[in-house]
DNA sequence: GCTCCAAGCATTGCATGCAAAGAGAAACAT
DNA sequence: ATGTTTCTCTTTGCATGCAATGCTTGGAGC
């Protein structure tokens, strides 16, 4: 046995970010099948591109206005990243993991971001702490103030700082991919303001652990709050 | 006149160029672009391609006598699963993380493979726990006998093993994507017999604790086993 | 002799065209 | 009506050719 044939589907070399704003000249330096990766897995993440959407590439070209080579290259990418599933001679959807693979991914995001805050608590520089404490009490006025969109965009920024604490760039990587894989799988998840109050509860034992540069607590916090984040999400995963 | 004249589906609908038949048959499903990625996968973590080497397209295509759009594709698989880098117009080379990215992935992957014998020690069916005694007793007769090559190859189906008993597809597939990334930079491992017996030693004590359900304990032991694998290792990073 | 610049050139990126191969539909037989 | 078979046609896979980009190197100026 050996492990050249491992499976397709397993890491973005470089985090997937989720682009807002393409209209910035200054990333001009990017070719057009980068392009169409990014837009892509953008619109798969903010579900514009729902999971089993069917992505063709003679349409995705026409789309977009250019040939059918950089728009396989982007659909290969996407797919070896996990966003994007081939089936041979049936066309590409966007991903749609059966209900058993959502939790085998919900449960390695727990057990990622429980390590990251772990590691965060041991190893986080004091700036790096004054900075999750900014952003945990951004989240909490926010949480007051009570708008969604931005919430959840100042939330990827807390996770994000816990990430980069772990100083470990290799684990932040894949615990950001995993966090992108299951994100379209993640709907009416702030919707309600008591999801929002109990969220900033849960970061609060985190960041407290952080603080007290409690490894096991932090830890354990995390886990505890993705995990109940997962259980107020509604898992989507249609048929089969 | 070309075949551009013939409307659409008047084409003659038999092979004009019945392809000569493949070496062997039964490889008649993949694709060049596949065959090329797993080809080039094995040469970089075997070794025979060493890092930093350089992947040329033409190179790569004249030699697999295919033209360099396969070679593309199966470069740009290459790029994302991590096991290659491209720079821009300046070629693609075998990938050469630097020794701080090295020292993530091989943290990585003890916290990854700790992990994975924790959740095996809590979930392994009984007959994955015999399946697992079985390699570790195998492991143990070839680490008298005392060949590297066939202790390698079964010491990855005793990790395997513990991957699928986490129950976790998901996490299966980062841990052996990781352990796959870090594979080009593990030289002499097995090289002397004294470390197949330390590693033996090692594997006990997971084991042990594992059939005990232990799951802190398989946990730990994996960990300490897989520090000390990495340092044993020769970590290649040349320069930069 | 060193630095800066420019033109050549290797290399990449993309478009286009064609062929193979399934998947699905239609037609046929039972 | 249902199962089967053939046929069509979409879709994929690959090759080839051209264009653009920026690395590199050779020369000119200081």
């Amino acid at each position: 046995m050996t492990l050249d044939d491992f499976p397709p589907g397993t890491l973005p070399a470089e985090p997937m970010v989720p682009r807002v704003d393409r209209a910035s000249p200054s990333v001009q330096k990017v070719t057009r099948a980068e392009e169409l990766r990014l837009q892509l897995a953008d619109e798969i993440v903010r579900g514009t591109l729902a999971p089993g959407a069917p992505l063709d590439e003679t349409d995705i070209a026409r789309r977009f206005s250019v040939s059918r080579t950089p728009v396989r290259e982007a659909l290969r990418q996407l797919v070896t990243s996990g966003l994007v599933e081939a089936r041979p001679h049936r066309g590409a959807v966007v991903a749609q993991p059966s209900i058993e693979r959502l939790k085998s991914m919900f449960e390695a995001m727990a057990e990622l971001e429980a390590l990251c805050a772990g590691l965060a608590a041991e190893r986080m520089s004091a700036a790096e702490r004054h900075g999750l404490e900014a952003i945990h009490e951004e989240l909490r006025v926010l949480s007051y103030a009570g708008n969604p969109d931005r919430f959840h965009e100042v939330n990827e920024r807390f996770h994000n700082a816990i990430y980069a604490g772990s100083q470990n760039g290799y684990i932040a990587e894949i615990t950001l991919a995993t966090r992108v894989r299951v994100q379209p799988f993640r709907r009416a998840q702030f919707r309600n303001l008591g999801r929002l109050a109990k969220s900033q509860a849960e970061h609060d034992r985190v960041v407290v652990a952080i603080m007290r540069g409690d490894k096991q607590g932090a830890a354990a916090a995390m886990r505890a709050h993705i995990e109940l984040v997962r259980g107020e999400y509604e898992i989507y995963a249609v048929s089969v």
